[in-house]
DNA sequence: ATACTATATTGCAATATTACGATATAATGC
DNA sequence: GCATTATATCGTAATATTGCAATATAGTAT
């Protein structure tokens, strides 16, 4: 008991839920939101502007990494994190699909 | 340690935070996909469609009523459900907005 | 009132996440 | 080589999540 039950879910759902839960977190969306405003990608101020410590916010970055949010590449003498466009987009593609989804639907009962 | 430093990011991003944890677990993934497929929202059945049992399934819809993202009604003898196409509607227009900063950044390094 | 049905809550074990100090790694500059 | 700087990993404590059996609650039907 504990661990969740991926396999009995579609492969898409799982995706979803992976991309999702990695953004579940507010010093993560801090992250993503960083690093979009930063036009260059280089990303050694987000320990300075983040309230956690170095090992937490490395721990972070690596979890929206697995999560195929962001990429990394080492960049001569510093990282180099930024947002993978292509993930965001699947994931804006789906909540908009399901917006026009809801929007079809006649009524409401709640 | 070990409990998460809300009070060190703002408002909007822990509000977001908290809807995307809640869709960042296949269940909750599939319901919600359930609730917008299914066009009236009465939803007994969810049992029935999730690879779960009942005390479960109705955790994962508690988590997702905390998170705002569905509403749930006494209805007489059933239970009613229904997306918050609100919370939905917020969502997507943060992604959206989101993607269009993507797309006015000049060159990503990675 | 009793049985039946549907959903919620409780309690608990297994597992996962969060955070950080200490330490490791890797590149740069001297 | 040695110190400095930047990031990653390890180890571990505190906390949270996941899942379900058992039980409670609330409505309907007889």
């Amino acid at each position: 008991m504990g661990a969740t039950k991926t396999d009995h879910f579609s492969e898409e759902q799982n995706k979803l839920a992976v991309m999702m839960k990695a953004l579940g977190h507010p010093a993560r969306i801090a992250i993503m939101e960083h690093l979009i405003s930063v036009d260059s990608c280089i990303c050694g101020d987000l320990v300075n502007v983040l309230p956690l410590a170095q090992p937490t916010v490395s721990q972070h970055l690596k979890e929206l990494k697995n999560a195929g949010l962001i990429k990394g590449n080492i960049e001569g003498t510093a990282i180099c994190y930024c947002v993978d466009k292509d993930a965001i987009a699947e994931l804006q593609r789906y909540l908009a699909n399901t917006t026009l989804q809801l929007e079809h639907k006649e009524k409401s009962c709640c």
